[in-house]
DNA sequence: CCCTGATTCGC
DNA sequence: GCGAATCAGG
């Protein structure tokens, strides 16, 4: 197998988009998880948080790694997200840290776009999911924070990956893709990456955060007490998992 | 052991 | 440039 332009071009939008490097070995098929990361190197496109170099810190940095991960700002899609430190820390309850998924890949947000594109051959899976989600409380820039695992249709199941290799961009065409995005619009993800109708929102930020107003609701969650909370959402990128 | 990503190094 | 082998943390 070769890297030809178009498998270069998956390998950068998973690798971006927070697959790890065997789910896209697995997606590319043909090649090693170390063959995707070789490749990602020398592509330039590495700086992911990797289990090993990320303890790896010199003895002068004092670090207060602890909150590192934890009040971390939400799931960065692609690119770095500002932290929106300063005005999110202040008020009395910070953004709390997402669903965090497993400990070691930084996952993207649960994309599940709350209106399906154009799925053709989804059948209906009707959510019974009723859109009256419960508002904890209001977040910087008026965006209603809701319950965690309480937004709409928690995840609708990754839906069926389509497999339908070549489709340049018919219906994509007025899409936001990775390449619109800038520091103005919402950076969060509709539909899976690789997929061929995968797109950011699009819509204008939230000034002063990575997306828009109603994104933000679902980035940023109240935090509820210990004790009663809802399960995280599973992750992106569908069945990673084939096993 | 399983998983990660990073690095090395012969090809 | 490529990727198996190796390393090393979680």
């Amino acid at each position: 197998m070769s890297w030809t332009e178009e498998r270069i071009e998956k390998l950068t939008k998973m690798w971006e988009g927070g697959a790890t490097a065997s789910q896209i070995a697995e997606e590319l098929g043909g090649v090693s998880r170390n063959a995707v990361i070789g490749k990602a190197h020398r592509l330039g496109l590495k700086a992911r948080p990797s289990p090993v170099k990320a303890a790896e810190r010199s003895e002068d940095e004092a670090p207060a790694p602890k909150p590192a991960r934890a009040a971390a700002p939400p799931p960065p899609p692609a690119e770095p997200a500002p932290a929106p430190a300063s005005q999110a820390a202040a008020p009395s309850a910070a953004p709390t840290p997402p669903p965090a998924p497993r400990a070691a890949p930084v996952a993207p947000p649960p994309p599940a776009a709350p209106v399906q594109a154009a799925a053709p051959a989804a059948p209906s899976d009707a959510p019974p999911a009723p859109p009256a989600p419960r508002i904890v409380s209001v977040g910087p820039g008026g965006f209603l924070r809701q319950g965690p695992g309480e937004q709409q249709a928690p995840i609708p199941p990754a839906p069926p990956r389509r497999l339908v290799p070549a489709k340049p961009s018919p219906e994509i065409a007025d899409k936001t893709s990775l390449l619109d995005l800038n520091d103005r619009i919402c950076r969060w993800p509709m539909g899976h990456p690789g997929e061929p109708d995968f797109h950011f929102c699009g819509d204008k930020v939230n000034p002063g955060f990575p997306y828009c107003v109603e994104h933000c609701g679902r980035a940023y969650q109240a935090q509820l007490p210990r004790g009663h909370r809802r399960p995280p959402p599973p992750l992106p990128f569908g069945n990673p998992r084939v096993r």
